[in-house]
DNA sequence: AAAAGCCCCTGGATGC
DNA sequence: TGCATCCAGGGGCTTT
């Protein structure tokens, strides 16, 4: 579920909402992904600063030190002042002066995770080898070119990768390539420049439109006020196999690349 | 350094 | 209805 549109929608709908707010206590479920790396009871009294966002990651900053939030395949967060008991895929909850903030993971691959905030954007650190922010100017042709070239893989995988661009997940990564007609199992090192240029402005244009509707809702993605996003319903080749191809009306294909999935129509998408 | 595989976990859909 | 199998939006870690 959550790639980049989800992550930063999930931010927008409670980022004001809980800056300012005092932490009173601090709760967990079973385990996540990573342990949270302190005691919960070392965060109650401090306050919320902001919500900012890097990759797929939410960055919590606290007066002191910072909560590194990530959904993984499952996780959605919520945030008002009127949760109802916690349920049993429930593994975090931070009540505040100004709500409560929970994270429902049934496959717990997401994670919180406390660091003081001088360890993070260092190399050691989960945010230490994420690529460019890709709705930044820093996502520019001449670096994105230069990043794929060094890159004997598949396109597709590369984008999945995040270390070269962040925030692209299975979903917009088939969106991407069909928007930019480039054939998912292209060797990334031989894209031309004008082709590379094409694929940053896909991107760029795939991941801004459904940040737009509110991300995609596969499964059970909502926004932390519980707002449902719409984008699977502009999906072009994403779980769309054996339909026609919204352009030439050809077969939509599937293939599977590193475990995962990916889709593409064989005429739009040359190699 | 980069690529390929493995694995964490639960639940829903499908097939027998 | 029950059971087995496969699949799912991520990504760190280990092995090539």
């Amino acid at each position: 579920m959550p790639e980049l549109p989800e992550v930063e929608v999930t931010r927008l709908s409670f980022a004001s909402r809980i800056a300012g707010a005092k932490v009173l206590s601090v709760d967990l479920g079973k385990p996540l992904r990573w342990p949270l790396g302190c005691a919960p009871a070392r965060l109650v009294g401090r306050t919320v600063r902001s919500v900012r966002r890097r990759g797929k990651y939410l960055l919590i900053d606290l007066d002191r030190g910072l909560l590194l939030v990530h959904l993984g395949m499952s996780g959605s967060l919520s945030f008002a002042t009127d949760l109802p008991a916690p349920g049993k895929h429930d593994h975090f909850e931070m009540v505040t002066t100004q709500g409560a903030l929970r994270l429902n993971d049934p496959r717990r691959f997401g994670a919180v995770v406390y660091a003081e905030a001088q360890d993070v954007g260092t190399a050691s650190t989960l945010l230490g080898r994420l690529g460019v922010e890709p709705l930044t100017d820093d996502f520019d042709v001449d670096s994105f070119h230069a990043g794929l070239k060094r890159r004997k893989a598949a396109i597709k995988q590369v984008l999945l990768a995040g270390d070269v661009v962040v925030g692209v997940g299975n979903i917009y990564a088939s969106e991407a390539l069909f928007l930019a007609g480039i054939r998912p199992t292209v060797i990334a090192a031989r894209l031309s420049r004008p082709r590379v240029a094409r694929l940053r402005d896909a991107i760029r244009d795939i991941l801004g439109r459904a940040l737009v509707s509110g991300g995609s809702t596969l499964r059970n993605f909502s926004s932390a006020s519980g707002e449902n996003g719409h984008f699977q319903f502009e999906t072009k080749v994403y779980a769309r196999q054996g339909e026609p191809c919204r352009v030439c009306s050809k077969p939509i294909k599937l293939l599977r690349q590193g475990q995962r999935s990916t889709f593409y129509c064989a005429v739009c998408q040359k190699a």
